[in-house]
DNA sequence: CATGAATGAGAGTTCATTCAT
DNA sequence: GATGAATGAACTCTCATTCAT
């Protein structure tokens, strides 16, 4: 019943979404919605955080492994990616409502993770530069929102059972941030 | 008064902006706005109708340049991030509003406008790798994704009067779309 | 501009009309009315006394001239229709409004108007069943409700300079309400 | 509670009843409301629609039972005092609001059973004409609003249970109608 | 005299939520 | 577990009215 929840919010956007409508969804009335939750916030919550906490669990065995700064990027978008397969209604609600929602201390874990999130992908960033992996002549906040805005937009279009797997998906994007869609460049 | 509209809508999301918090932000009674406007949505339409405009504008005098495809998408960025930079909370509310909007008839040039935005950049991408500027084994609507995504969410951060000029966005930008971020990466 | 605002009120309803629609007829804006009259109430306040100003001129000179019962009442319906002429809005506001307005103490005058109305008509009816002019099997009340009702609704209806002059009206209705529509029915 | 809401259309008339004025009467708060109805107007549709399928049952019965020009008057006037007994507030807000009603699509259906309406009691009156039952001395239009408002008038004092039952009403209706008021009144 | 802009009370309506059944 | 009915706060919008210009 979560998950119509989260197809609705996804579509209409949570404020827009009326419980009602949640409960046709899901072949009830809405006051039957309110045996099993307490509240609409707290449907958002439960998504939100139950996508968050299997998010991290995959970052974190990325990060735990040990990997070079390129492989670390790779390994994280490859894992973003299969994200937004499994969790593609949580990443694109996440995406719309997380910067109003992360005000209100009940979602304060929204700025957290982002903070966390920031951290992962910045140091990656700043090591690979670093390391002579990514390229020192770009300014690398830029580069860094570039790369997680890039990904994560996906979850707006992407549908499941498409013409191209997740992991094809973060194949080609890689592709395109790592070597650029130009023919012939080269930075040596 | 619109562009204080423009900026609510952007910051808080159409539907949970309430035209009282309007009228507070541009320093009246919520009533007083139905003098200047008919109606909550006639603003957003305005807001959007006005923006695209200014949009379709500068991107006809770009396709209208007859410039090869590289130079073609060097200069549609260019603009965006210009646009991005006068336009900033319409390009956002553009953003979180528009799959929902374009559903209802008033709203239906959104869906207009999306479609001669697609014709113009994946046909310029398609004349970039017939013409053996862009790479040919990505696939092309994933790469027009790729970049659309790219340059059009930087609204959701991008401050004006921020570090960086638009200009100095788009150059940044438009080097890791084209080159990637990967340095000694080459496509010979 | 009475007149604007009378026949807008009785076209409308004075509740369904706004003060922008009597401006509009008037060629003006709804704030400019008010240089001219203290409130919309103010207006159907003039036009109602003006009406009933002028209707108690006329009936006043009928039963002030000694007539007998069935002259009075012809006189005193010819006098009606001569008034629907030309107050036509007037009593068409009337009809509709007057029982929800007498409850207000600025409309008492209505009550009180009515409460004339009724003593005119009603001892004029008595008289003439006292003096065998009138059918004396009829409850006297239903019989003055009957005439009064006859004579006033044709007010929504009537068109000046429409095909029946007033006083013809006022003959037709008399000879209806005197001698009945039938064929050949007598009460000797 | 169609029938609260009856009551008080039809004492302030539809527009100035605000749905807070019903909800009181019903006893309920003015949200609840839209649990039943769907809107203010929808109760008003509720209302007239139900009040004119009755009356045409009614008459269809009369009009269907081959009766002669003057009995069918009668049956036509008695059945019509028995509707304003049963829907006495439906009647009331009839009279007051169809015509303003009527240029709304959604009413529609009130002008045409107006033109059924008229079809009925004009055809009537003139076949009786044709058949000598009635004068023909008289304009059979002017007669004919002038029987109609004599009897619907009658909504706006009747009272169901006072001293008169709608039969005893129609009666003398009927009398004064046919007959007249007058004492020696004979068309030979 | 008229305008344009604003006010503020109140209208119809929506909706998350509650709760007896 | 689910239903139907109700709640009450909040929302968009309307409108009579005011007033500086």
């Amino acid at each position: 019943m979560l998950g119509v929840a989260a197809d609705v919010f996804a579509e209409q956007g949570y404020n827009a979404t009326t419980v009602r409508k949640i409960a046709d969804a899901a072949g009830m009335l809405a006051g039957s919605l309110y045996y099993h939750f307490d509240s609409k916030e707290s449907m958002l919550d439960e998504i939100l955080s139950t996508f968050l906490g299997e998010l991290w669990a995959g970052y974190d065995a990325v990060l735990a492994a040990g990997l070079g700064p390129r492989e670390t990027i790779e390994a994280l978008v490859v894992e973003s990616f299969r994200e937004i397969d499994r969790h593609r209604a949580a990443v694109a609600i996440y995406q719309k409502e997380s910067r109003y929602l992360s005000a209100q201390p009940r979602f304060a874990y929204l700025t957290e993770s982002q903070q966390k999130f920031e951290k992962a992908w910045l140091g990656t960033l700043e090591r690979g530069v670093a390391a002579g992996a990514f390229r020192a002549d770009l300014d690398v906040r830029l580069t860094y929102r570039f790369v997680r805005d890039t990904v994560w937009v996906a979850a707006s279009w992407y549908r499941p059972g498409g013409l191209h797997s997740p992991d094809e998906i973060a194949r080609q994007y890689l592709s395109m941030v790592l070597d650029g869609i130009a023919l012939g460049s080269a930075h040596p």
